[in-house]
DNA sequence: GTCTATATCATGATAGAC
DNA sequence: GTCTATCATGATATAGAC
């Protein structure tokens, strides 16, 4: 059996697919292009050669899911809104078309499944500016429509609050894709796969989570967060000064 | 006017300032020691000598926070456990006490303000095991505590729902705090501080949007999202395959 | 397209003088 | 406690044979 049997693919895939799953399990900077392409069994100059450099795969990495996702995005959305007679698509159905498309392609191994969404979950807290760059011009029009569309659905919310509540929701949900399992709750997709089943359970638990969020009254601008808010900004630090005793030796 | 008069501190919490400032802007791994000790203007031995390695000066710089925090979380739920005379405290106390504890330290720079905000919001999905180990361990106690708090306070609700809830309000907490502001909805803190009324803003509306997904109808298990989860799940990619034309040149 | 070999540089850590 | 000097390692990227 040669080892190319092994590989489904041809090189430049392989280097996706591999480096997609390394970025995710050690970040970018985590990431070097060995580690890529000695998983990948393909020479170390063959990123540059097919990519042009580290940058320009992770690009790659992300564009070739994102492009997808957007199409998807905008295609549901359309259909949302011609099937309602002139009339606004329902809230709820718009944060099923946005969320429920991204979450769906957790079960889709060709689309990068499970992988795919703990690296985009990731991304958007990057440090690396060039990753944010790119999530954001790739992201900025279906936000922008979407956006748009839930003003439209919710005209009594004033759009700076519209779009509070959206942001709230990418973080619900990029959370949770993220996985940080510190709580117990978090799906284990560590060991790589998440059964499609929880992966629907998920679904319908972050769904109904959104959709509360979304509906919750406006809040009162004056609100002032009696005791643990105030506590804490004006608390004093306990510094890593001297021990008690004013510095005297013991 | 000596550099000692610039800094107003001794070595070891300047490096601490500076490391926490840095490891937000650039990552763990993006942040060297180099350029820690170049801003802090102390000797790249320092690291070592004060703290005993990178790792390890990540660590003092966590726990500097969380300490403190861990403490005053506890204290406000005895509070409020207190004031309920044998009654559970509502739900939408337990709320305030444990995520608005950690949004009014924003406020407070001897805290840390947005910049440990920033930080703990990213912490959660770092690549880096021993952040994620460190954090799990740092915050466990309190966790399970508070998630009692609110399995009492909700007892028509399956714990493990109370525990999924819990998990997504951490996340909508930690991505506007972590603050992907590609929404331009998210508080701009690049430029280091953010005002006081700003962070009061912000935590009114994700307190609204907390409590509403936390009182959200429970999920019919059964839920199938129809139209765009099933589409993701089940559609096929574009791969990168040759262009159109077999490969043949033009 | 793929490979070897290498250039160039930055990193974390430490040894040892002061 | 602070400094200089240095080590060993691993990084990205490229030149050039095949």
């Amino acid at each position: 059996m040669t080892s190319a049997a092994l590989h489904p693919a041809n090189t430049r895939t392989r280097i996706l697919d591999v480096g997609e799953r390394l970025f995710v399990k050690h970040g970018y900077d985590g990431t070097s292009l060995r580690m890529i392409t000695g998983e990948a069994q393909v020479n170390l100059a063959a990123v540059n050669y097919h990519f042009g450099g580290k940058e320009a795969l992770m690009e790659a990495v992300l564009k070739r899911r994102l492009d997808w996702l957007n199409e998807q995005r905008m295609r549901v959305l359309d259909e949302l809104e011609a099937a309602g007679d002139g009339l606004p698509p329902r809230p709820h159905k718009i944060v099923e078309a946005f969320f429920g498309t991204l979450i769906g392609m957790g079960c889709n191994k060709d689309l990068g499944g499970q992988i795919f969404l703990k690296l985009i979950g990731r991304s958007f807290t990057s440090p690396n500016g060039f990753i944010r760059a790119l999530l954001a011009e790739e992201y900025r029009e279906v936000v922008e429509r979407y956006k748009q569309a839930f003003i439209n659905a919710l005209p009594d919310v004033p759009r700076q609050e519209v779009a509070w509540r959206f942001q709230f929701m990418l973080g619900a949900t990029a959370y949770a894709l993220a996985g940080s399992d510190f709580l117990q709750v978090s799906v284990q997709f560590d060991s790589d796969e998440l059964p499609e089943e929880q992966t629907r359970r998920l679904w319908s638990r972050l769904y109904s989570f959104l959709v509360g969020g979304m509906r919750a009254p406006i809040p009162d601008e004056d609100l002032l967060p009696p005791q643990a808010f105030a506590l804490a900004s004006t608390a004093s630090a306990d510094d890593d000064s001297p021990p008690p005793g004013g510095g005297f030796p013991p």
